[in-house]
DNA sequence: TTGTATGCGTTATCAG
DNA sequence: CTGATAACGCATACAA
C-alpha cells in the first residue's frame, strides 16, 4: 500500500503556450470572448490546445474574475413531476445563458436550505433560486452581501434584493371555487397536504374563502405528504361515509390523480358524473387519457423566463429586484361536471 | 449611465485572520478536517468568520488541492420519471458523500454530449455519470488523461478506464417473453421508440429472440420518441386492423401507460382481460391504480450505489472498474392476464 | 501549535 | 497585437 502520491502532470496554459510557441496571454486570450488575437496566433494556440487535450480552468477564471458561472438550484421532491419539469427547463435555460446548474438536493426545512446556501456560497455560485422550502432571514442577507443573486419561487415573503417569482394561487383558487359552483357543486373536499408550505395554505385558504362565500360547503384534508398516495387516502376518508362531498379541489396534481385513482376504483365513483375533481399543476400525467383532470397550470416555461429574468438583470444586485406574479391559467378537461349554462357560455 | 465598477469588499480569510488577530494558515487551517490548530484559536477564527460570513471558497480550494467536489450529472429528458428518480436519488447520494451535483441538460447526441463533457473538463469535476447518450472516444480518453472519473449507464460499450453500471436488460426481456408465453399470448406488439437507445434496442432485440424461440408472433412498432404519446399511438397503429395482436411489450413504461390508455379508452379493450401488457422501468406511475402495470424495475437506489461505487473507487484511475451488472426485478401487477398454470405455482 | 513564504491556473493591466 | 507581471483566495512545506 505504498502509495505512491503521482501529480497528475495537469495540462495548463503555460504547457499550451510552450507547444504553440507564444506566451501564456496569448492562450489567456485566446479563450477569452472579445480579445484580441491575431488569426494565425489564435490558430497555432488552438492547435496545441486541441493536441493537448487543454480545457480552459473555470475555478481558476472564475477566482480572478469574480464570477464563476454557477447558478444553484435549490430544490426538494427532485423526482416530482413538476419540480422535474422545472429543473428540465432551468438547467437548459441556464446553459442557453452560458451559465451552468448545480443541483441541490435539500428535504425543504429550513436549517437545509440554510446548508444548501452555504454551500452555494463555497462555490460562490452567481445566484440561487430555491424552488422549495423557506430560507433563515440570516443566510438571505449574508448570501445578499456576497453578491449573490437570490430568486424565490412561489413565497410571499417580500424580501428586500431578493427577487421573486409566484404563481397568482389565489386568483386561481378563487376560479377553481367558482368553476365547481357553476358546475352545481354544493359540498366540496379540500385535499391539502401536511407539508403546510405557503402556495398549498394559499390555494386551501383562498379557495375556502371564495367557496364560502359562494355558498358552498367546505370539507378540508390533509392526510399526510404531497402525493398520489395521500390523494388517495383522502378519497378514502373522505368518501367512506354516507354524507360524502360531490367534488373536491386538490392543491395538487398528484394529489388529485390519487384521488381520482381511490374514488374511482375503490369506492366505484363515476368521475365527472358522480364526482367533480378538480387540481392545480397541470402535470404531464393530468392529461393523460385515465384521468383528462381539470386542473391549473403552472406555466414552466414562462416561469422559467421570469426566473432567468431576475439572475440576468443588472450584475450588481443593488435596488429592489420587481417580484413577478404568474397567472395559472385554468385548464379545461372532463373531471368537472359541465352545467348546461356553461356549455351555451 | 456612468457604470461604477464597484468591487464588492469580498470576505476572505485574510480578513478573517485580521478580525480574529491570528494568521491567515490558522483560518485555513481551522477549516480544513485533520489540521491541527488549537481550541482558543480554532473559536476565535470561527467567531470572526461567523461575524463577517466568511465562506471558504470552494472554487480556490480546489484549485490547489487539484479536486473540485463537483460531480457532473449528464442527461437527456430530465422531466421523464425515471430520470428525475435517478437525479433525485444521485444528488442526495453525492451530497452524503460530501461532494455536489453539476447538472448537464443534454440533447443525448454524440456532440452535445460531447460539448457537456467539455463543461465538465472546464470545472475539473472529479467524476461524470453520463446517465443517456454515448460520448464520443476522443472526449472520453481526454476525460481520462486529466484524471476525472468516468461511468456510464446503460452503455454495452466496454471502454478501458470508465466504469458501467447497467441493467440486464436481455435477461428482464426473456423473462418479459416467457411471461406472456405462459400467459398464452401468441402475437405479440413489440413497441418501442424511434430513439435507438441501446437498453431499448437490447431489450427490443432480446424479447423478439426469445419470443420467436418460444414459438410467438412479434410485431416491432415504432411510433415516435419515448413518450406517453408514441405509446398511444402505437396501440392505436397497432390494434385498428382485424388482425390485432393480443399483448404488448414496451420497452419502457411510458410507451406502456400510453399504449394501455389508448387500448382501453379509444379501442375499448379490457387489460389484462382480452389485452396483456408488460412494461420497463417501474416508475410511479406503473404502481398507480389506473394502471397496475406488471413490470420490470429498475432498482434506482441500487444503481446509485453502484455509481456511486464506481465514483468512489481508488482516487487514481488506474486499473479497470469492474462494470456492474443490475439485475430488473419483475413487479407483478395486473396488466398481465394470469393462466390457470401460473395461479399453481 | 503557529506564522511565513510559495504556488495552484487564470485574467487584467500595462508597456512595448 | 504581444509579452511580462501582479493579483485572485486558498493550502501547505518549512522554519520557528
Amino acid at each position: 500500500m505504498t502509495a505512491v502520491v503521482r501529480r497528475k502532470p495537469t495540462v495548463n496554459a503555460q504547457k499550451v503556450a510552450e507547444k504553440a510557441g507564444v506566451s501564456r496571454s496569448a492562450v489567456s486570450r485566446t479563450f477569452t470572448d472579445g480579445a484580441s488575437v491575431s488569426p494565425e496566433t489564435r490558430d497555432k494556440v488552438l492547435r496545441a490546445a486541441a493536441a493537448l487535450g487543454y480545457h480552459v480552468n473555470h475555478l481558476a477564471r472564475g477566482l480572478i474574475r469574480n464570477e464563476s458561472g454557477i447558478v444553484c438550484l435549490i430544490a426538494s421532491g427532485i423526482g416530482t413531476p413538476l419540480q422535474a419539469a422545472m429543473l428540465d427547463g432551468l438547467t437548459l435555460a441556464l446553459q442557453d445563458a452560458g451559465r451552468i446548474a448545480m443541483v441541490l438536493n435539500c428535504a425543504g426545512d429550513p436549517v437545509s436550505v440554510e446548508h444548501a446556501l452555504r454551500m452555494t456560497l463555497n462555490y460562490r455560485a452567481e445566484a440561487s433560486v430555491i424552488l422549495s422550502g423557506s430560507p433563515p432571514a440570516s443566510i438571505v442577507t449574508t448570501c445578499l452581501d456576497n453578491g449573490q443573486r437570490l430568486v424565490l419561487l412561489n413565497r410571499s415573503e417580500q424580501i428586500e434584493g431578493v427577487g421573486t417569482v409566484s404563481i397568482d394561487n389565489e386568483g386561481a383558487a378563487r376560479d377553481a371555487a367558482a368553476m365547481l359552483a357553476r358546475a352545481g357543486c354544493r359540498r366540496i373536499a379540500v385535499v391539502s397536504s401536511t407539508a403546510g408550505t405557503a402556495s398549498l395554505v394559499a390555494r386551501e385558504e383562498a379557495f375556502i374563502r371564495e367557496a364560502t362565500k359562494l355558498g358552498l360547503e367546505t370539507l378540508p384534508h390533509r392526510a399526510g405528504p404531497t402525493s398520489y398516495a395521500s390523494g388517495a387516502a383522502s378519497a378514502r376518508a373522505l368518501l367512506a361515509g354516507a354524507d360524502r362531498p360531490d367534488a373536491a379541489f386538490c392543491v395538487t396534481d398528484l394529489l388529485a390523480l390519487g384521488f381520482m385513482d381511490a374514488a374511482r376504483h375503490d369506492l366505484g365513483l363515476r368521475i365527472p358524473e358522480a364526482f367533480s375533481v378538480v387540481g392545480f399543476d397541470d402535470i404531464e400525467q393530468a392529461g393523460w387519457a385515465s384521468y383528462e383532470l381539470t386542473t391549473f397550470r403552472q406555466p414552466v416555461s414562462e416561469l422559467v423566463s421570469c426566473i432567468m429574468g431576475q439572475i440576468g438583470s443588472s450584475t450588481e444586485g443593488v435596488g429592489p429586484v420587481p417580484s413577478r406574479l404568474v397567472k395559472a391559467e385554468p385548464i379545461w378537461r372532463r373531471s368537472v361536471r359541465v352545467s348546461p349554462a356553461l356549455k351555451d357560455a
